[in-house]
DNA sequence: AACCTCTTTGGAAACGTTTCCATAGACACA
DNA sequence: TGTGTCTATGGAAACGTTTCCAAAGAGGTT
């Protein structure tokens, strides 16, 4: 096993210092064309390719940029990730990525070990920008940091979507087709800041367009036994007629629960999901849901990083309040009106009947 | 903006040299209680870190795995990174990611940079390993390095499923339906060398259960006008009524063309998709597919690397050949307009049972 | 021939670690 | 007191670059 070469041994075989190999591999200083040809020979012979440790030492940059986030489960996150890598592979960057898992205590271990990597700069969705050790390490190190999904912060940038905003327009929709009674499903807050912004939006949007307060329901993101959650959550709220899902995942997994629960989509209950992913149209019922755009996300931190590496200013932040869209859906439709008023509770029959239903219809077209 | 600490300054205020701040902090050689106090107050105080670079330059081994996949658009490899980076994590590795998009060129030159940058090992999935300017380079530097998706090579390991057995069983269930005419949607072997083995295997498979050889259709990446490139092949072969496609999200694509065509899944036209994407039991029709583990890959890149880079035996290579699954959908019928088979036998839904249409998902969560 | 200027060059310092090695002091034992 | 064994310590080298600086030589002008 050959040690690695290093340019001194070209410097040597070249007949020549290691300064003059540096100036003509680099292609800066001055050289004679003698010196380019023999150095350009041993550096060929030798197959020599420069170390980047080395040069990340001397020259304290690393051209690498940390991220982090939550899960690559979620295409959301895997989008923005892609939008990022590949902007940032075109200006020369390398992404050094971690996941998160939606803790806490993992976000912050991760964003220590980026910063003694030595990352010139960082894209992150945290669990919670308002309240982050990480983050404010980052700000105190004074890096070049942009957020991801995160609402920007007193002193950090951020690619985002207006979660409250959008989050109160689907209160909108589920009042303008008459729902009254809804529930919020949602991503514990504690990993999830975007969660909560949203529900408050929601809350927001209830009170405003004349609905009771939502419903919360609050669960873990691995989504473990989703079914019989909401089974009992509609069990308690007999005129509970729509759910907003804090994301399109979660929102699947309800269709999914409330399908086993023998609870017709849309007509025994409506279902809105956040996020917009492309595999929502393709469902049945398709559904429903705001649609946002990851990607651009990604692209939008990695611009915002390398223009604080390149002293350029800043992107316009307007740019990175990115727009969000609601996309109407099979899954929401108006209540069926069938039920009583308060006191006929329907007879929910949760997990006492696995069974499932043939669904009929089928004929619902997106 | 503050000069970044080294350990210089945190043997300064602690009265001590370099070494000593050295052996305290990383708890190694021996060092009295009243040394130990003095350098952990100072380094408190400054607020000291480790530089990595400065470790890496001297240790030659950075703990850092590079990646190169070919997309994170694509579910399959999103898991996989995820599964890679849960397990490098925990041996406490960090990933350097980037994304060929199919492009061997990209992916040489991100092979090249990852070497460069003194990555300890490689997890990759290039687009044709039997022909890799990228792998030879890694080959002859001799780095720990495992493929995920791709086929094992004469000398680098590999996590991976059977293209060609599992293609060969889509055509036997293809023939148990009783179809004879069928096509093979296949992502342009260059980009991707798991296309071209499983339109082998599927051709193999066409042959030896009786079935004509399968039309190809090769596309972009992109899935540019996909409807029209299908309408063709379609009008061009007026007997084909079932598509194996290379992978799902190919395949759900290709039952959004032939709606647009009018052409009825499965009635008119069968889809078979491969990777066993989650969503393919939430669409509708449901997807029939080749079911992998993506995530399983993953992980196992990451054993295979680590292992080697601990000079522990590599997992057993039986390990690392995933298992496969064919899972109906839908989207797969017998072939409608029952012109009669030659024999004249109507064909029969194999196995238990013939219901169509009907997503009988749940249970198929691995 | 003396003096400038300009190009080309190599030595050496610096970047932040770890670790080898030599030394100094402490202590025990004869 | 002399000798030997330990522990604790700091100086310095090494890792692979880039870049500052001084010097050497070429060539031109007086």
């Amino acid at each position: 096993m050959s040690r690695t070469i290093t340019i001194k041994d070209v410097a040597l075989r070249a007949n020549c210092g290691v300064a003059t190999v540096s100036r003509v591999l680099n292609d800066s200083g001055s050289t004679s064309p003698a010196a380019r040809q023999r150095v350009w020979d041993a550096a060929r012979e030798l197959g020599f390719e420069f170390s980047d440790i080395g040069r990340a030492l001397q020259s304290s940059t690393t051209r690498t940029i940390g991220c982090v986030v939550p899960s690559l489960a979620n295409p959301v996150f895997a989008d923005a990730v892609q939008g990022l890598q590949d902007r940032l592979q075109k200006a020369g960057y390398q992404l050094l990525l971690t996941c998160s898992n939606y803790n806490p205590d993992s976000e912050t271990a991760a964003i220590r070990t980026l910063l003694a990597k030595k990352v010139d700069g960082l894209a992150l969705t945290v669990c919670d920008s308002s309240d982050s050790e990480g983050l404010r390490i980052v700000g105190q190190r004074g890096i070049p940091c942009c957020l991801m999904f995160n609402q920007p912060t007193k002193d950090l940038a951020a690619c985002f979507v207006d979660n409250f905003s959008a989050a109160r327009s689907v209160a909108q929709e589920f009042a303008a087709y008459g729902h009254k009674s809804t529930g919020f499903l949602a991503l514990r807050f504690g990993s999830s800041d975007r969660s909560r912004q949203r529900f408050e939006g929601f809350v927001s949007g209830c009170r405003d367009f004349g609905m009771a307060p939502p419903v919360l329901l609050e669960i873990d993101e691995d989504g473990e036994n989703l079914s019989m959650l909401l089974a009992d959550m509609l069990s308690e709220n007999s005129k509970l007629s729509a759910i907003f899902a804090s994301n399109d995942f979660l929102a699947l997994a309800a269709i999914r629960a409330a399908r086993q629960l023998e609870r017709k989509v849309p007509d025994d209950l409506s279902i809105v999901g956040f996020d917009g992913l492309e595999i929502g149209v393709m469902t049945e019922p398709s559904l429903a849901t705001i649609v946002t755009r990851p990607k651009l996300m990604g692209r939008g931190a990695a611009e915002t990083v390398l223009a604080a590496l390149s002293d350029n200013p800043p992107p316009d932040p307007q740019d990175q309040n990115l727009s969000f869209n609601f996309r109407k859906g099979g899954s929401l439709a108006a209540p069926q009106k069938a039920e009583k008023n308060d006191d006929g509770k329907v007879p929910a029959s949760p997990s006492s009947s696995p069974t499932l239903s043939k669904s009929r219809d089928d004929k619902t077209k997106d």
